[in-house]
RNA sequence: GCUCCCGUAACUCAGCCUGGAUAGAGUGCUAGCCUUCUAAAAUCUUCUUUGAAGAGAGCUAGAAGUCGCAGGUUCAAAUCCUGCCGGGAGCGCCA
């Protein structure tokens, strides 16, 4: 419908097509009218008060209105124009029958993107709960255009943390299996991390024995490489019952720090070539990002091993090879802004010029402090599901006319639970800090989740109703109509500007204002045995479609039943 | 010390990129609201009361704000610029 008024507009005036798309604004009330353009800019042009021109401009406008636009006024200097109802209803009911309705047509590029890159010597967390909700939504606001995205993860599966959790194991767990205490995989190696920590900060000695336990497995010492298969056979087998349960996409290729740690020395070779690199008097490979900003930074230490930095050049490359990538995005939190700064500033000085990013996003801390894995203040992701899905049990048969079958009733609350967890953590933007406070992420009222869910599920639970079909008449619109397709109109402007801010939140709270005009609506305009009976159900499909694409873009399954 | 991010209602946040009409939500607080059928009373309308059902986690209104502070740019600043204050993160031949 926009369109309608850029055309009018670009006819009147001499601004071009892109000006007026950025000009038009969306006026503060609806009796204002639907759209509406600020005539400040024009003052200047015609040195005339934009009060005068709005009044002016209105006048020629109204000799050669389209029937799409039913008005035109002026209110101070803002010249406003209101739609005609009834086209932009026929409008939105013939857009969402499209089979591509809310597809992107735009960019055609092959995008990988990297998440959730979990140390395995630990069980997941909140944090990694947002990190896997941020990454997947991102992937499907990335998908939803001619894109290709890539699911790449990797796994750190050694270095000193993994020893960490080897010495716990020798120390306090020797001969135990995640089996014979009957402790989820992960969480028992996550566990013997923590032990490990609370004992060390009483015996030094244990520091030492982790960093001897590393280098043995450096080496290759056989026992130590078999106890470090165990721990993270152990690790991989739990993190994936998280995974499944939270419904994280498959992922297309793992990759292994174990595998690559000492890779990227070609890398090196060529940037000391080329003179990007230089080496220091004692033999480390260094590079100067002084001009950055970014100071020195050491790629190859002095005895010749690598360093993180050096391992992660490797991958960058090895990705982009491996699936011929034009973008390349990483879903890490905020903290190793510096090191992505970097990494992308030396990959660009080796000539490997992409399309990279780091998708930074704020830490997860709780409403008594930070998060401490190592002391086991860390709220465990499992844990979270688990509780908030027996609240939302008791929320299903609490209003169950009949009783639900165990597998009904295991998927709809999981259901509803995840979308209250994945919700709390998209609905914020993504680089703030996030205080987690779970009684709020396990409210199922307002601007939640399950609100979402029960919203769709009102609408599919009228739909299912309807006896007979019957013909659609539009009549007048009623106010709460007119916002609701409004609302539905706006879905690709949101979606667009989503991708390109790469910004779920805003998509979250669309789908929340959606929801919230649904209601009003609902309240306001008796759908089944009214006259307008035809126009109102294609009205309700119309926003359950929209919800539910919105819905999926967040990584979030509805329900068509409470 | 240096760099980056954040500061909007009691709390949690949206809006800031791309300046524009009275700064929006949610939670909490306060006051209200259903719809259809049914029975009672009434000349009719309004109102009141009984029972059942649902599309029944919903809706409406109210109170609550120096948009961290101080300058600047502009016809116009929550939005852009500078400084300050407060919070977080980062600044290893750690990963």
């Amino acid at each position: 419908m926009k369109k309608f008024i850029i055309k009018l507009l670009a006819k009147e005036t001499n601004l071009k097509t892109k000006e007026l798309e950025n000009l038009i604004e969306i006026p503060p009330s609806d009796n204002l009218g639907d759209y509406a353009i600020p005539c400040f800019i024009l003052s200047k042009k015609l040195k005339k008060s934009p009060i005068i021109i709005a009044e002016e401009l209105v006048k020629k406008l109204r000799k050669s209105l389209p029937k799409e636009v039913s008005n035109t006024d002026f209110k101070g200097p803002y010249v406003n124009f209101f739609i005609d109802k009834k086209i932009l209803a026929e409008n939105v009911l013939e857009k969402v029958k499209q089979k591509n309705f809310g597809k992107l047509n735009i960019d055609k590029k092959k995008i990988g993107i990297e998440y959730p890159s979990p140390n395995t010597n630990k069980a997941l967390h909140v944090g990694h709960l947002r990190n896997m909700a941020i990454g997947e939504s991102i992937c499907k606001i990335m998908d939803n255009t001619r894109n290709k995205v890539i699911h790449l993860n990797l796994f750190n599966d050694r270095g000193i943390l993994i020893s960490k959790s080897m010495i716990g194991y020798e120390k306090f767990a020797e001969g135990k299996t995640p089996e014979s205490e009957n402790i989820k995989e992960d969480k028992f190696v996550g566990d013997l991390y923590i032990k490990f920590s609370k004992a060390s900060s009483k015996n030094e000695k244990l520091e030492k024995l982790a960093q001897e336990k590393l280098k043995l497995w450096e080496k290759g010492d056989k026992k130590t490489i078999a106890l470090w298969k165990k721990l993270n056979s152990w690790t991989y087998s739990g993190m994936q019952k998280t995974f499944d349960k939270f419904g994280l996409s498959k992922i297309d290729k793992n990759y292994y720090e174990s595998e690559i740690y000492k890779k990227g020395k070609e890398l090196i070779k060529t940037g000391l070539k080329n003179k990007v690199f230089y080496n220091k008097e004692d033999g480390a490979v260094a590079i100067n990002l002084e001009k950055e900003k970014l100071g020195e930074k050491i790629l190859l230490r002095s005895d010749g091993t690598s360093v993180y930095i050096t391992q992660d050049l490797y991958l960058a490359e090895q990705k982009i090879k491996d699936f011929n990538l034009d973008s390349s995005y990483y879903i890490v939190g905020c903290d190793q802004e510096y090191h992505f700064k970097v990494l992308f500033s030396i990959l660009e000085k080796l000539g490997l010029k992409k399309d990279w990013k780091h998708l930074s996003y704020g830490m997860v801390s709780l409403p008594e402090g930070k998060m401490k894995s190592r002391e086991g203040t860390a709220i465990s992701a499992d844990d979270l599901i688990t509780e908030t899905q027996e609240i939302a049990k008791k929320g299903i048969e609490s209003r169950a006319t009949e009783k639900l079958n165990k597998k009904e009733l295991e998927d709809r609350s999981l259901k509803i639970a995840l979308s209250a967890i994945k919700y709390s953590l998209l609905k914020v933007d993504i680089r703030r800090g996030i205080i987690f406070n779970p009684n709020e992420a396990l409210a199922f009222e307002g601007d939640t989740g399950p609100y979402l869910l029960y919203s769709y599920a009102r609408a599919s639970s009228i739909l299912k109703k309807v006896k007979n079909k019957k013909t659609i008449k539009i009549l007048d619109l009623k106010d709460t109509e007119i916002k609701l397709l409004k609302k539905i109109n706006s879905f690709e402007d949101t979606i667009t500007k989503a991708y390109e801010n790469l910004a779920p939140n805003l998509i979250a709270n669309y789908a929340f204002e959606l929801s919230q005009i649904f209601n009003e609506f609902y309240h306001d305009c008796p759908v089944l045995g009214s006259i307008e009976e035809g126009f109102r159900l294609k009205l309700v499909n119309a926003f359950r479609i929209t919800l539910k694409k919105s819905l999926d873009l967040l990584g979030i399954d509805v329900l068509e039943e409470m």
